[in-house]
DNA sequence: TCTGATTTGTAGCCGTGGCTACAATTAAGC
DNA sequence: GCTTAATTGTAGCCACGGCTACAAATCAGA
């Protein structure tokens, strides 16, 4: 992560050199990808709780297709940024901001997937694309996808 | 989670348990998102040689917005990769197989700001989400872009 | 030419997110 | 209740891609 900085986060003066604006984009896909792993795990967790009842660190594993080591060094990531918590052996919880971002996370999810499937991607296809692009979708893009599929 | 089944493109049993298909989606993002670093790079340096001639380290990383000792370093994976090349303050160059990544890359970072704002994204808004989008979109989802663009 | 600015390269630090191997704890079965 | 399996946690390794600081090489201007 970039140090924290204060984020001007719309009011990127028009004015400057034609690469500053380039590196600007450039950027904004950093901090997106920084961010895409806790948005994953939130909405993984959330999911699991829905379904299964609760989220445990070898099916959040199971479920990501990685060592349960590396699941719950996550976790301790999103511990730490106040997304989540755990009780010893007794699963993974999150916090109201978790929740928050799963919500989110998971809207923005399907509406990518229904897009992409309205332009004429196929299901499978849209799924496992959709994995990836949801994490550098802008609101501003969102809004757009949700009056173009006729939700506005 | 619909349990579909068409992707043959890679060797994918479709007859697994569905926490296997997740996995796979994750699977997918992260390797995608491995070689998005190596994309954006191929496709900066050959814009650069296009339009002034040569890409020095300084100007790639002014580009990036990183600082030249991380563009030298990413430059140098690039060379591992067989990728680029350089000659000592010289600039850098890339190779054949660079070449064909650099190509490919341009043209999906076209055909992708170009769907965006055909569903009605904002031109800067689609320059920005490209940048991270590009990089998770498959083949399959081009065709369905370019058809639904009129390119087909 | 030579001197100072720019560019390039190197070294070393950090956090992230992969992994394996092993330890400890809990759950299950007999 | 004991033994074994499964789960959870810890430790330590690695590559990557950020960074700063410093050194070396090149380029430009006086
Ligand atoms: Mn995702
Ligand atoms: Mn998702
Ligand atoms: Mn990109
Ligand atoms: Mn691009």
């Amino acid at each position: 992560m970039p140090k924290s900085k204060t984020y001007k986060l719309d009011a990127e003066p028009a004015d400057l050199p034609p690469e500053a604006d380039q590196a600007h984009r450039f950027e904004k896909a950093r901090s997106a990808q920084a961010t895409a792993l806790l948005e994953d795990y939130a909405e993984l967790i959330s999911d699991l709780i829905g379904t299964e009842g609760e989220a445990r660190p070898t099916d959040i594993a199971r479920r990501l297709g990685v060592s349960h080591a590396t699941a719950i060094k996550s976790i301790a990531r999103l511990k730490r940024e106040g997304l989540a918590t755990s009780k010893l052996y007794r699963g993974v919880f999150l916090t109201p901001a978790g929740e928050m971002l799963a919500r989110r996370v998971r809207a923005r999810h399907r509406l990518v997937v229904d897009l992409l499937v309205a332009v004429g991607v196929p299901q499978d296809a849209a799924e496992v694309d959709a994995e990836g692009i949801e994490h550098h979708v802008s609101e501003e893009s969102l809004r757009a996808f949700a009056k173009f599929l006729g939700r506005a």
